[in-house]
DNA sequence: CATTTTTATCTTGACGTCGAGATACTCTAG
DNA sequence: CTAGAGTATCTCGACGTCAAGATAAAAATG
């Protein structure tokens, strides 16, 4: 029986080249993070593409997600906003400022708070980020293809346990 | 017995939400990916603490590690670089140009091809990048903490399937 | 009530990246 | 040998983000 061969990818270059020149360090935990972290990146370029079809940028996504999943009616404050979105607030300003000039949000006054503002999804702003949301799960979809059902449950529930904690120390 | 209770995570709270909004779509594949994406944004942050330690930014680790990886005598052109690292050839000018200054690589002609230079680590640039490097692995070490062996290889297996399409796809 | 502290948002300037274009040199074909 | 194509690097203007500070209103304190 042969062994079984087990293709390699970016990350065992890295790994090895690694291993050759500092042979006096551990690097396995670069099997799991430098694969998470690369990951990473080539999905973001996947959602951008994937975004494309429908003229949104990611950053743009990302707010108008946020919004549509807060439920009808679609209202959330840019303080809300930023938590959800992890940018800081002179960057949402600049954000809902051209979403706005885009039709795709609107900013109302807050009722209770006269210091408040609520951002608003239009009706265009929410058909756009429904049909982008069912594509990017589609593509999403078939990035996983490859995996059985039991090894996506498997990592799902791995990749949960590695989040935990830096979800947990936060605020 | 009683139901074992899987703690929950942001992602849990994200999925929720748009299982509630959307229950038409299969957002199954959030499970894994979305969780891919916080990770890997939760692990930049926490490279970027570990580096303080050293006065490193990330993108001086990237471009230092790269060559450090190259071996003897540490040298790699600026187009190799930008390979490595994944910018641009402006990025790269840049960056090169702000290690120059901070003495920690040295640009050098090419001897062998007039148009072309090529980027060194310095004695200083190495010594930072060694110990910037092992202690980023103790950190991921801890990180990973409370996973077992077993667990973290079939995940590196995993990730190295949903990795490679992408390696493979540019040339 | 008046004062202080806290909260919510926006403004601004600095910074790093991108990407198109410029420049200089090398390689290939005839 | 020369013209044209290709390659390596740098220059520069536009853009998005950040972080500190400004402004305004609300909440807490006495």
């Amino acid at each position: 029986m042969g062994t079984l061969r087990i293709m390699e990818d970016e990350v065992d270059r890295l790994i090895e080249a690694w291993r050759r020149e500092r042979p006096d360090l551990d690097v396995a935990p670069m099997e799991v993070l430098s694969r998470v972290s690369r990951l990473a990146r080539h999905l973001d370029r996947a959602r951008s593409q994937a975004f494309d079809t429908h003229g949104l940028e990611s950053w743009e996504f990302d707010v108008l997600a946020a919004l549509r999943r807060a439920g009808t009616p679609y209202q959330l404050s840019p303080g809300k906003l930023l938590k959800e979105t992890l940018v800081t607030s002179g960057t949402m300003t600049n954000r809902v400022d051209r979403l706005t000039a885009r039709g795709l949000v609107e900013r109302l006054p807050d009722p209770h708070d006269r210091r408040g503002v609520l951002v608003q999804l239009t009706p265009a702003g929410r058909d756009k980020v429904d049909a982008a949301m069912a594509d990017l799960l589609t593509h999403e979809r078939a990035l996983l293809g490859g995996l059985s059902d039991d090894d996506q449950q498997k990592i799902a529930r791995v990749l949960r346990e590695l989040v935990r904690p830096f979800d947990l120390e936060k605020h």
